[in-house]
DNA sequence: AATTCATGATGCCATTTTGTTATCAATTAT
DNA sequence: ATAATTGATAACAAAATGGCATCATGAATT
């Protein structure tokens, strides 16, 4: 198996032709060139490939057999080529991308919608992870975009600010505080906390621990729960009550009461990040949509 | 598209390493030959298929589909050289076989089913032809085989005896004739015959005719059918009689009586015929089954 | 029968492609 | 800081491909 493509390409002209002369001329090439070149890919396979009478050149059943074969296979590379052209610009493809509660309950089911109606060629995988396993399926190239709470301060990724909340405090329907136009942050000191449980929510909570220690407390957990969903149900029940962002406490359903938080500027970032090597066509065209001039490398 | 086959199988070889000395290690070449034949084909394809640091190869995304497309195209191009090899040696194929009522009515049945038995890897397709139209298929290459009434004396063809028959009279069962133990050709020639047609019939004809006029007769041909159960049926309706081989004229049902025809010596012959060039790997292997040594070359 | 014609094969040389060795450049590990 | 790893580059060698002139053969023409 020791010929090339141009052999192949040879042969179709051939048998298309039934005639080295003018096969030859289609080819522009010389006719002894295109002989040649036959004769090595009979000898090649050890096939006759054509029987040739110096009248009439007709192929071989052999001969045909192959052709068939020929015929597809250039079909595939030259497809393949395109496609894989296509995939280097952008046009098809598929994106991997993680995201954390707070990005589903706030913008990205609207990004995700208005970037598919742009390239309808994509395929996206989303794919639910907190920030942290996200950072790490980055890395390992489980995903190419993650939709993580940030900012994140590490080499080779690139961000890009996706949304800003403030946190509230989100209470069952039956509590003391349950009435209040606001609450300072400080006052929840001496509430029951529910957290997330502290190893898959050890991201979000390095974002909010340093708030309360500032506001002179370290929360008083007495339940966690492994999502938002199962945070809500908690705190719906009685169990305590719990700080949140804004967008994703409204999806707690009855029986919780949201309450802002006072004097409070510091909000939860979510942000879309990736590699910043790597930039194939298709994360390149996702990044360049949601960036429309915002961007933030690190 | 102006790379080879050659720059798909280091390619390949590359996405299955992830590392240029190695892979060119495999591939028995140095790692720079295969640094440049890979950016040939990125420059040919005008799209990266590998990121490489110099600590790391991987492959892009559109790398990933070019791989799956070069995949794809290389076993088909091997299964088809194979497929080739073996269409060569006849071990597959199809076999396009041209055969009258007599060689079919004979020995025909025998021979294509001991042949099947033998080579269970080719397809046999039978084509029912007077002789006359199996030679004009023969020579447009319609036909790899055919079984004609014989002997053929035609340049180019090359035969083989398959079958040889006594001439028989048939006659519906109250003819003068039927409970007659045999009869003299000449004996016939006041009788009603029912003939072939003559345009397809005409080959039977030149084999029958001059034995008729041999024994000081034409035949009074009353009635004319298209193929052997016309014939039969006709005769068997009390039309006429005809002349006909031993096996064939069994296969005419009730009504009938078959009658040998005495001192008749000549026999109807029945050859395996095909093209004495484009001998294909199939069309071979069928004439050395069928010859086992009795060749009649023209 | 002799001649011409059509057509694929062959020999020889030029050009292009492919490959090798030595070396570089960049990065990581020690 | 130094050594090691690894892909890219340069210069040259070998192999492949292509072109031109010519040959060989069988068919058509005279």
């Amino acid at each position: 198996m020791n010929f090339g493509l141009r052999h192949i390409r040879y042969f179709i002209a051939v048998a298309e032709e039934l005639h080295f002369s003018r096969a030859a001329e289609k080819l522009g090439i010389a006719q002894p060139a295109l002989s040649k070149a036959i004769l090595v890919l009979e000898n090649e396979l050890s096939v006759r490939l054509f029987h040739r009478s110096n009248r009439h050149v007709q192929i071989t059943e052999a001969g045909q057999t192959f052709l068939d074969g020929c015929r597809n296979a250039m079909n595939l590379i030259e497809q393949s080529a395109e496609n894989t052209q296509r995939a280097h610009s952008g046009q098809i493809g598929t994106l991997r991308i993680g995201y954390t509660d707070n990005a589903m309950a706030g913008s990205l089911p609207q990004i995700l919608k208005a970037f598919q109606d742009v390239q309808p060629g994509l395929v996206l995988k989303p794919h639910h992870d907190v920030s942290n396993i996200q950072l790490k399926k980055l890395d390992e190239g489980e995903l190419e975009i993650g939709f993580v709470t940030g900012p994140i301060n590490r080499s080779g990724l690139n961000q890009c600010l996706v949304q800003s909340e403030k946190f509230v405090c989100v209470v069952y329907k039956d509590h003391p505080l349950a009435n209040r136009k606001t609450v300072r942050l400080e006052e929840l000191a001496k509430q029951n906390f529910v957290h997330g449980s502290s190893k898959d929510w050890e991201h979000f909570h390095s974002y909010l621990l340093p708030l309360c220690r500032r506001a002179g407390f370290v929360p008083k957990v007495i339940q966690e729960a492994f999502n938002t969903a199962g945070i809500l149900g908690l705190v719906s029940c009685g169990m305590g009550i719990t700080v949140l962002t804004e967008s994703i406490s409204k999806s707690g359903g009855t029986g919780l009461t949201v309450i802002p938080i006072q004097d409070m500027s510091e909000e939860l970032q979510t942000m879309a990040i990736w590699k910043s090597d790597t930039m194939d066509g298709t994360k390149k065209r996702f990044v360049d949509f949601l960036q429309q001039g915002n961007d933030l490398p690190v």
